[in-house]
DNA sequence: GTTGATATCTTGGTCAGACCAATGTTATAT
DNA sequence: ATATAACATTGGTCTGACCAAGATATCAAC
């Protein structure tokens, strides 16, 4: 047997925090006296540690404040697809329809492997979804859509469906938004999403894989009828 | 101004000498404890450079022995996940399941929505295929393979789906081949794997859309668990 | 003299505790 | 209410110590 070196060890675990959400961009990382402790390794091993997921890009230090969690791991999957998405509209559709799928498979697999704690983070995310829509406080409703799908696609472990949902939903936030705004405007809508969305919760929450997935490509496949509608006539206005 | 660390100082003077030659592949660096005294600078500080080194592959450590430079000065490693697909093998699952879900999808917009010019260009990827299953070559067996399945993703016409799959089979490569050179041992698995193939572009080729999807995951299926089954015997071996 | 085991030294790996400097936070004075 | 000063927190750096793996010298046995 090798030598396992300890700042290996300790940067692996970190990035495992990151991956299953624990960490997530933006977030602060704890104290490295606090975290040092928390892991059973010294200060120095810590930041050996921290200087290698620093190198890569992954974590970010600032004296005095603290160390954050980049979100390179996110954008490296959609960065590019910033500009493209601005520039060539058509790309939206193909976005929509990847998400369908995502979110669908999302479903199915937060419907068949959700924790306990896992399933109490979704209903919650309902709940807050729930007041959102009570009120008229657009963004917040739009935040809390998004909160409630993040979740669930974190609910299905596996980091890739997690962290791609995160980069699809950032990319798209725009766009939902309008469209959020427009639904708004019809009670029935409005009520027609939030039964969309507990329909997924209920399916979660009986842990039955394939209402979880058909229900929510329903919910996708609404919401992505709506953009699609908004999106054609924003082209032939611009034209 | 801002913050000038000093491990990033130090490590760009190492980075200098091995630039101007001072220090050759190979060559093993003075100890920590002189080198640390010549820079006039604490070994605490030395080591965190030189872990910075080491995590960008130009430095390498050995207990007891020392610390040498790496023979190749090139990678700056692009992208993040190779890393973490390297150091987080429970990782390979969530991508397999992933592309499970991707290509399944693939198929079947591509059953939907291939052209007549898209089904010719996946006939002759078959046929390449076939070709390079007869022979012994594994590297031309995997590269018509990934060809085959990207050229699908393509037939999808949805950029992001073609994209996606295109870095998917990137980060997989390596295994898909390790996998392709284990089942190719088996003549009933190569028979096997060809049909699987056969039957997805038949499926395109009829445009019976569900057909495609069922047979496609069928097939990443398959290759999941041979793939799931190797990664878990590797981990055997290594522990 | 060669060989092989052993003692010793060197080197990276880890730890504990200290102090500095930048930053955030809170209390205070205006 | 706002600006300022005092304080607490946090990352940055240093020192010196000890451990374990690898390298080297020593020496007995053949």
């Amino acid at each position: 047997m090798i030598a396992p070196r300890l700042a290996d060890v300790v940067a692996r675990e970190i990035e495992r925090r990151m991956l299953e959400g624990g960490l997530k961009p933006g977030d602060r990382l704890p104290s490295e006296r606090e975290l040092s402790a928390q892991l059973g390794v010294s200060r120095a091993s810590l930041r050996e540690a921290i200087q290698k997921l620093v190198a890569r890009g992954l974590l970010e230090s600032r004296q005095g404040g603290g160390t954050f969690v980049t979100d390179r791991l996110d954008t490296s999957f959609a960065n590019p697809w910033e500009e493209i998405l601005r520039d060539h509209p058509a790309v939206h559709d193909d976005l929509l329809e990847f998400r369908h799928m995502l979110e669908a498979r999302a479903a199915e697999c937060a419907a068949r492997r959700a924790t306990a704690a896992d399933r109490e983070r979704v209903r919650l995310r309902l709940a807050q979804l729930e007041e959102a829509f009570a009120g008229s406080d657009l963004d917040a409703q739009v935040d809390t859509d998004l909160a409630f799908h993040q979740t669930i696609a974190e609910a299905s472990h596996n980091v890739i469906v997690g962290h791609l949902t995160a980069s699809l939903l950032r990319l798209l936030r725009d766009n939902l938004r309008r469209n959020l705004s427009e639904l708004m405007q019809v009670p029935a809508a409005k009520e027609n999403l939030l039964d969309q969305h507990r329909a997924v919760w209920r399916a979660i929450e009986q842990g039955d894989a394939e209402q979880a997935r058909d229900v929510a490509a329903d919910h996708i496949g609404f919401v992505r009828q709506n953009l699609s509608r908004m999106l054609r006539s924003d082209a032939r206005h611009k034209s």
